[in-house]
DNA sequence: CCATAATAGTTACATTTGAAACTAATTCAG
DNA sequence: CTGAATTAGTTTCAAATGTAACTATTATGG
């Protein structure tokens, strides 16, 4: 039995697949908020998680949407400087520090968050409300095996 | 009736999934041919295109795996000197070159392809072969409508 | 033909990103 | 206690990336 030279089917093949997609659907997302409101995706991703789960330290933030400390410092930073959220000094820990979105913030995140859903529900027309289960479901799965894979190497 | 304040369940929201997912597996496969063959992701990915559809110009090059020509331009600079590739100018278009892999580009191809699709396979173990099919059809819509989203803004 | 426009690809500059080193504060081991 | 190790977060420097301008070549309209 010959071994036959393995041709990569990039269009078929998984990782490059998600890529793609993903690229994609990132920046038309980033396009509804970018210009209009002068956010960088993980300024917009941090005050997200703000908007969802506040007072959350820089760290648990990073944890929440996976994004690596100095990512989250920069933006931070940047969100500080334009008054979109506000910091607290841990008093027990003064290391730490608490954030959560100023009202100028607030008022921001609830005008962007309709556009942000919009945006899905018209991606999500795709596909039919057992379809979108399952699409979940699925990526789901896949997510937590990548995980698992990253974990043994 | 009130208009209640949305939340944006991040964790729910599906661009945000795709992207977290894409990096995801993105990495753990960078991590597989990033030392041992030294090469980048985007070199990686041109090499990819050529070993399945040399010749190819660097233009075609980045339709195949959507990439802009700039980004395309730079990993074959690299290429070209590592000598992975080789280049000949179109001798009726002295604008366009046409690639392909050299010998030794095409070793390292032949390497890195069964490792790729190793861990494309592990990760499918996630899946029943039915579900692998199914994901790729849902994402397959998805990424139409994303970019029939595009077009119309 | 000739000037203008279009195309392939590269270069230059500015911004973003990542890795590692660093500061400051806290914890822990002895 | 006290010095070493941890932790939170920032800064620094180098590499990657995007945008726009540029070169070279070919196509096109008058």
């Amino acid at each position: 039995m010959a071994n036959a030279l393995q041709a990569l089917e990039l269009e078929k093949f998984l990782p490059y697949r998600l890529s793609v997609l993903a690229q994609l659907v990132s920046e038309s997302l980033h396009d509804l908020y970018a210009q209009p409101f002068g956010l960088s995706v993980t300024q917009w991703r941090v005050m997200a998680a703000l908007g969802r789960f506040a007072p959350l330290t820089a760290s648990d933030v990073g944890q929440r949407i996976v994004m690596d400390k100095v990512a989250v410092s920069r933006a931070v930073a940047g969100l500080m400087k334009s008054g979109l959220i506000e910091r607290a000094t841990d008093s027990h820990d003064r290391r730490r520090a608490s954030l959560k979105l100023s009202a100028r913030g607030r008022a921001m995140h609830a005008r962007i968050v309709p556009l942000a859903l919009a945006y899905q529900e018209r991606l999500h027309e795709a596909l039919s409300p057992d379809e979108r289960r399952t699409f979940d479901a699925l990526s789901d799965r896949l997510f937590a095996r990548a995980q698992a894979l990253r974990q043994v190497g």
